[in-house]
DNA sequence: GCAGCCGTATTACACGTGTAACCCACGTGC
DNA sequence: GCACGTGGGTTACACGTGTAATACGGCTGC
């Protein structure tokens, strides 16, 4: 129980050496090999030795060996993401970990040489990100040895629309469209780091407005305070085409809009109809109670995982297929 | 540049096949040993090599050959975490990263078979956690080549008592004791995953209570409901000594009460002060400005990052020395 | 009685890296 | 002339696994 050197590493030799057998049996056993026939006796030698000793086979040598690990890298950008990703990585991680594949996150901040440095101590079997990697960063992946890198870009189709992204975005206006507005305008993040993601869902209610016949969004930066949100809604309000509804980057701006125009003794939906993204608790809660568009991200993730753990069984799949279900979630904000 | 084979993986084999030298000096020069003596012209040689050939070191070898892995290890519990473990996350990868060392997190669902299955494709050379693991727990992790473990439960010392559990109950506690309020009553969540640090949260509360020589405070669950939390604060108001003041679990749930009051025509502070925890963006845009305790988590996160680091290379370092601070934002709600 | 075969377990090698130990040629001091 | 460092490099091994190739013994078929 308690040995001198503190934590000697169990070894697949222990086990043998324990049992009285080959090493080579062992690992016969241990990962039960089909085309070798081992009599039940010896099995269960194995089997109770390596429980005795809690053998545990060891990560790396397993790896080199075999040339495949079963991390799957999720690579983060280093801004908040909100509760929806959280739960695609939750219901990802599930279905992986049913797999045998293990999931784990890093956010990712600089360049290439860091991507680099990141599979240096990982070697993943697959790298999922958000967007796209640049042919350097895959340059680099591959290298290191990632099997499988994704998301692809799809050479012949719009990068930036993702059901993710232009699909919150079109949701949002269909919903507005429907309930008679024609004059939409969009609330775009303050923070720089979003710019991109917030103009692919922008590009999205713009399509919507263009496939309805309306003319295309007004958009402005709301930062996540109530004063300078109202300015925003006051200079909207006194523009030549005065919107009658606003889609918001995501709840919080959404919340902001709403406090803002309280401020200025306005009120949403008859002064001016709201909808959000990404139905966070505190939208529930807002005054008036804000509408606002779901991602079904869990069972996002679960497909997404699917098709990632087919692809590294061989299959080649495709992964702009996978269409999301989103959905409005109507309160009353609009 | 269009090879047959697919992929073939770059080794520090090639590099001195390419450069003309020996593996052992690729090595020599590529990790630069300090007390070999390498003429500038040969490393020259080598390091272009490498370039040439885009050499990267393959992980799993290293990790098999030195011993020790340069990932961290951050087990994530299951239920949602909220902004601040973002930004605690956030800034402990780049002091990590810093030091050449890699953050990466995994959401931990199952019991220690889970634990030990993740170890075994990681290999580790630290594990954080949220909350001290079992013995049974370590006992798997260590035997899996783990070096550290956090955090380690003091033996001497309260479990729960950790600065972002009950350290943010008492501070709430306290600024509604400062305010005059004699009768305190606390909102639990409902989400029975988040029991534990609640009731550690909670227990602050107590203290701060007792110490104030008040009586303890009520305690209930309040679901994200508005309809539901109405009705909590009803049974309060109706109890034989009504609290003045709430402290919420977190901003979800403050919020939910304020809604709740709204329902039934109360209003924060005058019928109920009402005090949140995390600072989240939508509590400054509430009905009334909700009133909550933000904590540093970007500089515990650093903190912690920078102690992890120093008992990897061998100074025992004591983490329950680690304070971070927290303080009160005061909106309007209490 | 012997070749052949099958079940059982072992030996031997490869994966890619880091590094201790060694080797060789070349001044250099006496 | 010879032992002797010494700069500049190499050879050899270890890390822990997985698995192809092999050895051995006993049974069967003729």
């Amino acid at each position: 129980m308690s040995a001198k050197k503190p934590s000697r590493r169990v070894t697949s030799a222990d086990v043998a050496r324990e049992s009285g057998l080959s090493r080579a049996t062992v690992s016969f056993v241990l990962n039960d090999k089909p085309n070798q026939s081992i009599p039940p006796a010896t099995r269960e030698r194995v089997l109770q030795a390596a429980a005795r000793l809690g053998y545990i086979p060891y990560a790396p040598a397993r790896t080199l060996r075999s040339g495949r690990s079963d991390i799957v890298l999720l690579v983060l950008p280093p801004w908040p993401l909100g509760p929806a990703m959280n739960r695609l990585v939750d219901a990802a991680a599930e279905v992986l970990t049913e797999a045998g594949l293990t999931l784990v996150a890093h956010i990712h901040l600089g360049g290439p040489e860091r991507l680099a440095s990141l599979n240096t101590s990982l070697a993943p079997a697959a790298v999922f990100g958000m967007q796209p990697f640049t042919q350097e960063e895959q340059d680099v992946m591959r290298r290191a040895g990632v099997g499988l890198i994704l998301p692809q870009p799809p050479p012949d189709h719009d990068l930036a629309d993702t059901p993710w992204s232009s699909g919150v975005g079109r949701m949002q206006a269909e919903h507005l469209i429907a309930r008679g507005h024609e004059q939409i305008s969009y609330a775009l993040p303050d923070d720089p780091r979003l710019a991109e993601l917030a103009h692919s869902r922008l590009d999205g209610v713009a399509r919507a407005c263009t496939d309805a016949g309306l003319a295309p969004p007004l958009a402005a930066p709301v930062p996540l305070d109530a004063d300078q949100a109202a300015r925003t809604v006051s200079q909207w309000r006194d523009s030549p085409t005065p919107p009658t509804a606003v889609c918001a980057y995501n709840d919080e701006v959404a919340l902001a809009l709403l406090a803002g125009m309280r401020n200025i003794d306005l009120s949403a939906p008859d002064d001016l109809a709201v909808i959000g993204s990404d139905d966070i608790p505190a939208a529930a809660f807002a005054v008036p109670p804000l509408t606002t568009v779901a991602l079904d991200s869990g069972s996002l993730g679960a497909d997404l995982a699917h098709a990632l753990q087919r692809s590294l069984d061989g299959d080649p799949e495709d992964f702009s297929t996978l269409r999301p279900s989103v959905h409005v979630i109507e309160r009353r904000s609009t």
